[in-house]
DNA sequence: CCGCTTTGCTAAACATGTTAATTAAATTAC
DNA sequence: GTAATTTAATTAACATGTTTAGCAAAGCGG
């Protein structure tokens, strides 16, 4: 198991869950297209990973009250205790893998993962 | 859908499945476990899709004669024609990524790639 | 020769990715 | 004002990734 779902386990989510967690903590409060986008998720995953926070009581969800068809979801009090807990740690292993690479070669590959996504975009 | 699962899908195989299926294609006569190592697969997902392929009628699977414990994995007729009549189309369009990438930059992509795996795995 | 360890593969269970379809709500066009 | 279209989110179904556990077979050490 890696280290990040490792030390996650610990606090009962997954990384998917994880990465949810922390576009709604820093860009909330926010509706689902565009944790969606912001995650890099389909809405149908999204959707299902939403229900799961929502059952753990780490997020909360409700309708939009100008439009009805939007959701508004906000982390929760248990939420924002968990991203506390655990967001040092995830950073200083997300550095630890910079570092091992060296921070040009880690740059470096986003910007070809990003330029790959844009090709894959623009031949659909 | 992918330009690559879309033509795979007419052909009713998955891209994971058409993965495997080269290797079994390229390498084979073949165990499982050498098969996992090459498709980047973990077992339990190799042997799921080796049920579904051979459930298609695409491989065949025996036992080892000599050590009961392994298998061997061989293209079946069905699985040859599959793959004759989908490769040139398939290697086309992942040459019509690299050349809109660049090969040089595709080339340093796998390379940046393979290096993190590397560091994955090294931190275990 | 026997008990223990290792290896190869499978099964179960859960999470997530994906596609297609559906429902409700808003917008647009006439 | 109404019908058609678009948008936001959900659901269903299937495939696959992952972890854990289990079983059978082979290898190793004493």
């Amino acid at each position: 198991m890696g280290p990040i779902r490792s030390m996650l386990s610990k606090s009962d989510v997954t990384e998917q869950q994880w990465r949810v967690l922390r576009v709604v903590e820093e860009e909330g409060p926010i509706e689902p297209t565009r944790i969606a986008d912001q995650a890099c998720l389909l809405l149908p995953s999204l959707t299902r990973i939403l229900q799961k926070l929502e059952e753990k009581q780490l997020i909360v969800r409700e309708r939009d009250k100008v439009d009805r068809r939007k959701q508004v979801v906000q982390i929760a009090p248990a939420g924002a205790e968990l991203i506390a807990a655990n967001l040092a740690a995830s950073v200083e292993l997300m550095n630890g893998v910079r570092d091992r690479m060296g921070p040009d070669r880690y740059e470096a590959l986003l910007d070809l993962l990003n330029e790959l996504d844009g090709i894959d975009d623009s031949s659909r």
